[in-house]
DNA sequence: GTCTATGCAAACGTTTTGCAGTGGG
DNA sequence: CCCACTGCAAAACGTTTGCATAGAC
């Protein structure tokens, strides 16, 4: 049986309130400030419940390691600005899935990742 | 001055013969076949003054972590078989740059990672 | 002989786990 | 009053580093 604590609903408003990808860090640091006792090991423990759960995905994004974001947002892929050092989520795809393999290799799914200067530190 | 021992001869033979991008375990096992006392440190240690000399390149794999492969392969992309495990170069790509990020995103690099099943398995 | 590269072990950062105790149902 | 969840500390995992010494030059 599953219960309803505080920790857990910490991390819940932290991912409602900052709806982009977050490292654990970020999201200890974030819940700390709703519950101040927040444990690394609870934090750690909540994310992968969520993730079963379907409410977040697990991204592991080669600049920044292990990324949360919450799911629904349709197909999608990310975006790192060497700059500021966020990850962006662009909606769409520019894959052409017929060239992406050869022929005989089955494809079942892609990430794409982007990386290069975000529009705000372009200018 | 930088000397030309047995071990970082053995990496090199290990890349040539398996020409495949590979974990550091693997790399390990591998080397340790031609030099029996070859250390986990030595190999890191080697691997990255590897990449720093150019001949390799190092790889974040979402699903397999951190892989080494050789340069000199132009512009391609990994496609990893969910049923034998292995990692796949793939030549070319199926990116369409002008639908990968919207205006104002400056795209300067990219990674592309498929899932799925290669031919062999495929049988 | 010099001094870089090695082997070993300890340190490190991140993630996981064991365990006793708290608190949600 | 249970027992799932928490906090804490230890373990586990991949990687890095300090140090004495082997070995390339």
């Amino acid at each position: 049986m599953k219960r309803r604590t505080s920790q857990r609903a910490a991390l819940e408003m932290v991912f409602q309130k900052e709806d982009r990808p977050m490292g654990v860090e970020e999201i200890l640091n974030a819940g700390r400030k709703i519950v101040r006792t927040l444990n690394q090991a609870t934090v750690y423990r909540n994310l992968k419940i969520m993730v079963d759960n379907g409410e977040l995905i697990q991204i592991n994004h080669p600049a920044m390691g292990t990324l949360y974001e919450r799911t629904g947002k349709g197909h999608h892929h990310h975006f790192y600005c060497r700059i500021c050092g966020r990850v962006f989520e662009l909606p769409g795809c520019g894959l052409d899935s017929k060239k992406a393999a050869p022929k005989g290799f089955i494809t079942e799914e892609h990430e794409i990742f982007l990386f290069g200067v975000c529009p705000s530190c372009a200018k």
